[in-house]
DNA sequence: TTGTAAGCGTTATCAA
DNA sequence: TTGATAACGCTTACAA
C-alpha cells in the first residue's frame, strides 16, 4: 500500500457522478441508478480496474470478513485436511481464512484470540481440542465473554472449557469403536499411546479406550499407557519404551493415526511385525493409513468434510444471520490389516 | 462483531480525558503525557480489556496488516511446513496470515489475488510454482502492476510470469544434483515421473534432468516420462504405467518426494523391490521421505527454514522499511537407500 | 501537557 | 434519479 490507492472518487471522477452513486452501482443498490450512469460507472470501474476497499467497507458495516482459524499444527494431515475443507468453502465468499499455528501452547492461542478480537475477526474457529490448562481457562474466560459481546461467531472443534458452540465430535465414541473391535478379535491386553497430556482430546479418547473396557471387566493398567504426542516420531519412541512390555500385550490403540503410524514403522524397524506379533489400531483415518505396512485399521473422521460442514456453518450463519445448526459427521470403523483375530 | 464494540472513546470517558490522549498512550507516542494521565488511561484500557480497532488503524495507515499466502495445496506437506514457517514468525508481530489454496487452478489463483488486493493487503506470497498458462499470464499482468503502484510487497518463489521479487529455489538444480548422484552409482537408463503439466515447477526438475543426462551424452526419450500429479497417489499410478517398461531402465527420478513415495509404495506392492530391481530418488526431501522403505534418498530443500525466511524478509521489509534481501536456502544431496549402486 | 478537528474510504440518511 | 453530509474508530496536525 503507502502509495497511491484507486479510490471511489477517482471512479466518481471519471464517470461524472458522486462517490454515493458508484457505491449504490458496487453495491446493486436497491436505490434506483439511471441505466446510463450505471453504464459510466462500470465502464470507469473497469478502466481503472478499481475494486472497493474491504477495509473501509468493513469499518463502515462493522464487519472484517475475517475468520480465524486455530489449529494446533498446521502440518498434521488432520488439520491440514480441515484448513482446506474450510478454504474451500469460504475463500471463494470473499471471507478472508486467518490460519494460528499454536503448537498446542497456551501463550500463542491467547495471542492468537487477542490478534482476532484486535481484528474484530468475524467468527473463530477453535479447530484443535482444548488446552487442559487452568491459566488457559482463565485467560480465554474474559475474551471469549467480550467476543460474544461483539457478535463473534465462535466455534469449537471438540469441547471447550468456555461457552461456545462446542461441536462433539465424538472422540470418546470414537476410541469405543476401535476398542470394540480389538476386543472382537480376541484381544484381552491392550496398551494406549497417549497423546499430549495437557489436551482433552487425549483424555477423551484415553477415556473412551478405558470405557470400553470395563464394560467387558477388564482394565487399562497405567504401566500400559505409553507417552506419546500425536506424531509420528511420538509413535515411534512408544515404540521403543513398547518394547520391554510386549509379553504382557496383544495390541495397542494408538491415540492418533499419526502416532499409530510412527509406531508400526520402528516396530516393523525392529523386527516385530505387525499384525502377526501385535496387533495396532488408530483413530482418524489420515490419508496416508492406508499406505503403512501393514495398511492400519482405525476409525474415521471424515476431516476434509467437517471443514467443509464448518465453512458451510459459518457462512450461512455470517451471511445469511439464520441460525443455522451444524451437520456433524460420522464414524466409521475401517477394517484393514493391522489387527490379528487372535480368539 | 455487529454489537457493542468498546472504542477508544469509552476509554476517554472512564480515564477522564480525550481519545487523542488514549490514542498517544496506546501507541507510545513521543509525544508527552503525564504519568498521571498515563496510568488512568491504562487502568481504564485494563477494566475494559480495550483493544484498539486495528481495520480502523489500518485504514488510517493505509496499512491491512494482512499477508496473503497462495498455496496450490495446504494438505501437500511442502507447503504445509511452508506456511508453518511463514506463520511461526509472522503470526506473533500482529499480522494476519491469509491462506489460499489454488488447486493449481488458474480461475482460484486470480480471486485469490483479486480478494487480496480488494483487501488491500501488504503482502502477497506466491507460494507455489507458477502456472504456465497463457490467460493466467495475461489476468495476472493488470493486477500485478496495480499492486505494484499500491506498494504492496510481491514475493514469488520461484519464477514466476510477472515482474515481482521472484525467489529462486533451484528446481533445476535439484535435479541436477539427484540425477549426478544417480549416474555415479551406475544409472544410465533413467525414467523421469513428470509433475503438472501446467507447473513450471515440473518444467524446471525435467529440464535439469535432461539437461544432466545430455552433459554425459544421455538422452531422455519422451516414453520414459510418465505423467504424475506430485501426489502420492500420482506416483502409485506412475507406479503401474512403469511396470511395462521396468525392463529398459535402471532409474527413476520423481519430480518431487511425494511422487517418489506413491511410486515406491506401489512398485512394493507389485513385487518390485527397491532399489534391487530398480532405483528411485526424489525431490524435497519431506518429512515422510525418511519413513518409506527403503528410505528415500532425494534432494532436500529446507522447506521450513524457506518459509521462515521468508518470514523474516516480509517482516524487514514491511516494519523497518529496509530493502533488505532474502536469505536463500541450500540444497543439498540426502543420501538414504533407494539407489542400487550397479557400476 | 491536553484537546479539537479533519480525514482515511466507504455507506446510510436525508434532502433535492 | 442524484448528491451532500455525517459517521464508522482511529491518528495526526494544529491549537491551546
Amino acid at each position: 500500500m503507502a502509495n497511491k490507492e484507486i479510490t471511489i472518487k477517482d471512479v466518481a471522477r471519471l464517470a461524472e457522478c458522486s462517490p454515493t452513486t458508484v457505491s449504490r452501482v458496487i453495491n446493486n443498490s436497491d436505490h434506483p441508478v439511471s441505466k446510463d450512469t450505471e453504464d459510466k460507472v462500470k465502464a470507469a470501474i473497469k478502466k481503472l480496474n478499481f475494486s472497493p476497499n474491504r477495509i473501509a467497507q468493513g469499518l463502515k458495516s462493522d464487519k472484517s470478513n475475517i475468520i480465524g482459524v486455530i489449529v494446533h499444527d498446521i502440518c498434521d494431515s488432520y488439520f491440514a485436511e480441515m484448513v482446506k475443507g474450510i478454504e474451500e468453502f469460504i475463500s471463494g465468499h470473499e471471507y478472508i481464512v486467518n490460519i494460528y499455528n499454536t503448537s498446542r501452547s497456551v501463550e500463542k492461542e491467547v495471542h492468537a484470540v487477542n490478534m482476532l478480537k484486535a481484528n474484530r475477526a468475524d467468527a473463530i474457529v477453535f479447530a484443535g481440542g482444548a488446552l487442559m490448562d487452568k491459566e488457559y481457562e482463565q485467560k480465554m474466560y474474559t475474551i471469549i465473554e467480550q467476543l460474544k459481546a461483539q457478535g463473534t461467531i465462535l466455534l469449537g472443534i471438540t469441547p471447550h472449557p468456555f461457552e461456545i458452540n462446542n461441536i462433539s465430535l465424538g472422540n470418546k465414541t470414537a476410541a469405543k469403536i476401535v476398542t470394540e473391535h480389538l476386543l472382537e478379535n480376541g484381544h484381552r491386553k491392550i496398551a494406549f499411546i497417549d497423546g499430549p497430556k495437557n489436551l482433552y482430546t487425549s483424555f477423551l479418547r484415553r477415556e473412551g479406550l478405558k470405557d470400553k473396557l470395563m464394560e467387558n471387566g477388564l482394565t487399562l493398567p497405567d504401566e500400559l499407557i505409553f507417552d506419546g504426542d500425536f506424531s509420528f516420531e511420538g509413535g515411534r519412541k512408544a515404540a521403543l519404551k513398547l518394547m520391554d512390555k510386549i509379553d504382557q500385550i496383544t495390541a495397542v490403540l494408538a491415540a492418533n493415526d499419526a502416532t499409530a503410524l510412527g509406531l508400526i514403522w520402528e516396530l516393523n524397524n525392529q523386527g516385530i511385525k505387525v499384525p502377526a506379533d501385535i496387533s495396532v489400531v488408530g483413530i482418524d483415518d489420515l490419508p496416508e493409513a492406508k499406505y503403512s505396512y501393514p495398511p492400519l485399521t482405525t476409525v474415521s473422521l471424515p476431516i476434509y468434510q467437517l471443514g467443509t460442514n464448518i465453512g458451510k456453518y459459518l457462512l450461512e450463519n455470517l451471511k445469511e444471520k439464520k441460525n443455522s445448526k451444524f451437520n456433524s459427521i460420522d464414524l466409521k470403523l475401517i477394517k484393514r490389516n493391522s489387527v490379528k483375530d487372535i480368539s
